[in-house]
RNA sequence: GCCAGGAUGGCCGAACGGUAAGGCGCACGCUUGGAGAGCGUGUUCCCUUACGGGAUUCUGGGUUCAAAUCCCAGUCCUGGCGCCA
């Protein structure tokens, strides 16, 4: 949320902000024209309520001296400035809640060295990584989502069985290999000098909008009892989409020491998202799941400083990729492509070499979003109550906040079992992964389990 | 889930219908040979160019001319009982 003084301020940068962003229904004239009723209401209430103050200050003076006569009448002029205030004050607000309203739906201002333009081909390529000295692949690469049922690690039929289309069962190696990528990465993070959190995976409406993805993502979140369209209050309750809410939210309405930044911490949750209309062959296998596990990192950081460890933080996340040996390319968002709530972001993507993608590298192929790293400056602050003391004696201000994915799991397993692929269609475990997986060097599939393994041809 | 008690500034803590004591911490100033102690000022948010004003005792309602104080509902905390992987 921004602050009304810079809305005020800067109705232009914030007019351009609602345009670049594609945020429809705010009406920033009616916002400044409400903002600007509303402190006229503002003064008059003050006013009103300040002679309400000297009359029934009077009025206790009045009765100690045992005037009753005039306290009567004091009573009265406070009754009738009673009458006048609660109109007045109803009305100021009635317009402040309104203006709430409005704040929360206008989105961040992108920072000035954000690259212009309108979509996703206006995104700047910072670097590329790992693609020079690159392992020999076989040819074809068998897409993820086949090899995976072939060695029988992924099984989307009966994870839909059970819980619907978007869910899925890692089986056997599948597993393994997911929770040594998570042990991988946590250990990585603290090395960094994170700090681990295992946050809550229900979190409450209040922490949805702290983050920003609500009110307008309402309809991507899983919410526990009651339909997403019926109303909500500060209390029902969403599975997390990301850890980054409970993270993020964890001091919200806190005031954090001067010496307390920057706050690094590192959290591993499964995400829910329910993806609305994501359909096709770009999103088939593990691309785009309704539950997926996530390494989160979030920062809590003083104002001057956000920029810097924006830069930072994209390193800590690649390192990631870099120690799996996965090739990859940082792209820098331009003021079209970026969210609600961000001030600057980056996309880290992964290389996937089966799938040849128009928009894929020249060696074919196809770049796999991993993590996002963003500021998002007090932007989030301000919406959670999330503030510092810069100096004891000072006043606390609002602190900047940031987050990468470090990284989003399935996609990194993803690019393993189709860069790390051998021509016999097993999959040589990247160095880094082996001690958490009893040092286990190839993964070479399992017998299928039920009638299934008849169609293998493995039985007699 | 039931019963009882509780929630006051950065922290502790008083006031229990008449408009928020006091202490600690922190900052600045005075004082001092220096340090400490002492004294003074300041230490939440909003409106206002300013002067100044308003709000704020967990949250939301209510009673009253007036609510930290009384009543109702909720949230959270503590203790006891119950249940439980």
């Amino acid at each position: 949320m921004l602050s009304r003084q810079f809305v005020r301020d800067n109705p232009e940068a914030v007019r351009e902000a609602i345009e670049l962003k594609g945020v429809e229904g705010v009406d920033l004239d009616e916002v400044l024209e409400i903002d600007a009723q509303w402190r006229e209401l503002k003064a008059e209430g003050d006013r009103l309520r300040h002679e309400r103050n000297e009359v029934s200050d009077r009025i206790g003076e009045l009765k100690q001296a045992g005037e009753d006569e005039q306290a009567a009448e004091a009573i009265e002029r406070s009754r009738e400035l009673k009458a006048e205030l609660d109109a007045v004050e109803e009305r100021a607000d009635e317009l402040e809640s309104e203006l709430e309203e409005w704040l929360l739906r206008i989105p961040n201002v992108p920072d000035e060295s954000v690259p212009a333009g309108d979509d996703e081909s206006d995104n700047v390529e910072d670097r590329r990584w790992g693609f020079d000295d690159r392992r020999e692949l076989p040819d074809p690469v068998v897409p993820h989502y086949d090899l995976g049922e072939d060695l029988d690690i992924l099984d989307f039929e009966r994870g839909a069985k059970v819980a619907g289309g978007g869910f899925q069962f890692l089986k056997g190696d599948g597993a393994r290999l997911e929770y040594a990528l998570i042990q991988f990465m946590l250990d990585l993070h603290r090395e960094q000098g994170y700090t681990d959190v295992f946050p809550p995976l229900p979190v409450n409406s209040r922490s949805m909008q702290g983050t920003g993805q609500f009110p307008k993502f309402v309809e991507d979140a899983y919410r526990v009892g009651g339909h997403n369209d019926e109303p909500y209050d500060d209390d029902d309750l969403w599975l997390l989409p990301t850890a980054e809410v409970p993270v993020t939210n964890m001091y919200r309405d806190e005031i954090l020491l001067d010496d307390d930044l920057p706050l690094k911490h590192v959290a591993f949750s499964p995400n829910f998202r329910r993806e609305a209309g994501e359909h096709g062959t770009e999103t088939r296998g593990y691309v785009r799941v309704h539950q997926f596990n996530k390494v989160e990192l979030v920062n809590f950081v003083r104002p001057e400083e956000s920029y810097e460890r924006l830069e930072e933080l994209v390193e800590e996340a690649a390192a990631v990729l870099e120690r799996l040996g996965l090739p990859y390319r940082v792209l820098h968002m331009c003021t079209g492509d970026m969210g609600f709530t961000q001030a600057k972001k980056y996309d880290i993507e992964v290389w996937a070499p089966a799938d040849d993608m128009p928009d894929g590298p020249d060696v074919g192929g196809r770049w796999l979003e991993v993590s996002s790293a963003s500021n998002f400056e007090d932007f989030q602050a301000r919406r959670a109550g999330l503030r510092y003391r810069p100096e004891r004696h000072e006043s606390a201000e609002y602190l900047h906040t940031l987050n990468a994915s470090g990284l989003a799991l399935p996609r990194v397993v993803v690019a393993i079992l189709e860069y790390y692929q051998n021509p016999d269609g097993t999959v040589t475990v990247p160095e880094p992964l082996r001690p958490y997986m009893d040092g286990q060097e190839v993964i070479e599939g399992h017998e299928p389990v039920g009638e299934a393994a008849v169609g293998a041809g493995d039985r007699e």
